[in-house]
DNA sequence: TTGTAGGCGTTATCAG
DNA sequence: CTGATAACGCCTACAA
């Protein structure tokens, strides 16, 4: 491994010249910088990020906390993080929480030892002390918690909107379905979506679903159906129980959108494929993901950031799964 | 932050001490000891793992290189890879390679340049001069190169039996398609289902596709139809444009699968909630990440290993795009 | 404009 | 059994 001594020495110059260079602090005469810029060049040299991350106290690594990788969600977000993260120089460490306190402790620990300079974290705990006394910035992605910087999809929103629109299109026997209680935006989606069942005064029932796990999904829809065969609409927590639940209506020979109306939740890339395809309110995943992480770089960077809330609009998607509007 | 140091000086000892008991390294008094424990609960102390690495010339921490964490086969091998190295104390950098050496070359880069004691990688580019002249234990995963450290399922068989379950249920008018010519697994798919088809003297057609993407999939499901309206039988490259025939296919007026069979291949977790669910041949996804992250912590652990090769075995998973055996 | 030297937090060597 | 102390590779006063 080449460190900056011997750059140094085939470049005739001082280790402190060499790191000038390299960090374009301070002044180094023209000639003995090409001198340097050679020599870096010839040995391929790269500076060693640890070191610099010791006696900065600090690195290039930014540490990221979901829930599960595995839930077509959160690729989305990961990957716009990532891209954004990217063009800036820095690096991700990930870890999934399974929304597990323990796990997700375990992790913030170990980022912290590695001097990760800001966190992400989707995380179901943003009020616990581990976060508010962490000394680096910490952005909450599709989470949020008081003035803490977050980034997040307008879910309350979404769920009026899937209750509108599948009011417009004729559903009156409306089934929603509650995501897991201990998750924020699936509470925030089922609020708004009773809401405007309250307000336009339809009846409707209540399927309480305990995760956003594939291997369970079926069972909801199955549980669904069971309790209320002849509902006419579904607002689904999220596509992946859409998808189920359309599955389960085929099985029972109802007729999507005829018989039964569906809209899920997120628009993961699937949904377009699926058949019929998937009306759904539509989260900017991959822009959130994006969004954080400048959020994030805009803590990092500057001493002052102004807007440390951002809320993303959220839209229905129109597909096959609903009929057409009256 | 509190450092070894400060464990130190409260323990009334030196930290040649605290560091042997944190290392479990040299002799320690059990008296002495018991006081740095106790130093170090207090204080709530955990070693910065920076100065360790560089210290050590070498991390815990293992570099990630996947082609698009998007793509919900990749999840799974990330999730496998992360729990097993979890269990073992390692974390994880990850990076999207997006199929791009350039991309790909930088990751590597700083995931060198921060120490990373070992990498796991799905690029299709082992061959590399970069992997082989790596000083670190590397994993390929999904991929392979002569007898490098490697990582993957046997394709050729999934292509094999994706052909002989087609063939076996009835379909005569077989359209085969063959994913992007660059990735390596995908080749031996194709490769084993026209072998298959060669061997039993059945017709086929080939349409080709250059990417698994989402939002080509549903292109070349057009093609499909386009071109060869009347096949019966489709063997897709993986699930996700499987689930994009089933859909056109619908669209069509045709029935999966009295009149087109489907076989996908991968089997991830949405496979069977699609409607009709779909058969498919499965790659253990989950199982080839914790595979993967096994041997390269032996490879990083141990001197001598062995098995160094490891191919998982692929399946047929009957669901509902096929027809029951005649 | 350039070089010397101290320190970032740990570990390991070598006396004591 | 314990304690100084020299690395690990880099950066930044401070001197020159």
């Amino acid at each position: 491994m080449m460190t900056i001594k011997d750059v140094a020495k085939i470049a005739g110059v001082s280790v402190a010249t060499v790191s000038r260079v390299l960090n374009e602090s301070g002044y180094v005469n023209i000639d003995t910088r090409k001198k340097v810029e050679a020599a870096i060049k010839e040995m391929n040299y790269t500076p060693n990020e640890v070191a610099r991350s010791l006696y900065k106290r600090k690195s290039k690594l930014i540490g990221l906390l979901l829930p599960d990788i595995t839930n077509p969600f959160f690729p989305q977000l990961a990957r716009g993080i990532e891209d954004r993260m990217q063009e800036h120089g820095y690096r991700i460490i990930f870890g999934n929480s399974d929304e597990n306190e323990e796990k997700e402790l375990d992790y913030i620990q170990t980022f912290i030892q590695n001097n990760v300079i800001g966190m992400i974290s989707s995380t179901n705990f943003p009020e616990k002390d581990i976060y508010s006394n962490l000394k680096i910035p910490v952005v909450f992605l599709d989470r949020t918690s008081n003035d803490s910087p977050s980034v997040y999809a307008d879910g309350r929103k979404g769920g009026r909107l899937a209750a509108q629109e599948i009011i417009a299109r004729g559903s009156t026997k409306i089934t929603v379905m509650q995501g897991p209680a201990h998750i924020k935006p699936a509470q925030d989606r089922f609020q708004g979506a009773i809401e405007v069942l309250n307000e336009m005064g339809i009846t409707y029932q209540v399927i309480q679903t305990s995760s956003f796990s594939h291997t369970e999904a079926e069972q909801w829809a199955v549980e669904l159906f069971d309790k209320y065969i002849d509902t006419d609409g579904v607002i689904a927590s999220n596509d992946i129980v859409a998808t189920a639940v359309i599955h389960e209506a085929h099985r029972l020979g109802k007729r999507v959108p005829q018989d039964l109306q569906i809209i899920g939740f997120d628009d993961i890339p699937l949904s377009s494929l699926l058949s019929p395809s998937l009306s759904t309110i539509r989260q900017p995943a991959h822009d959130m993901g994006r969004e954080a992480a400048g959020l994030l770089i805009k803590l990092i960077e500057q001493d002052k950031v102004e807007d440390k809330i951002i809320q993303l609009p959220v839209s229905f998607v129109e597909r096959e799964t609903t009929r057409r509007k009256e």
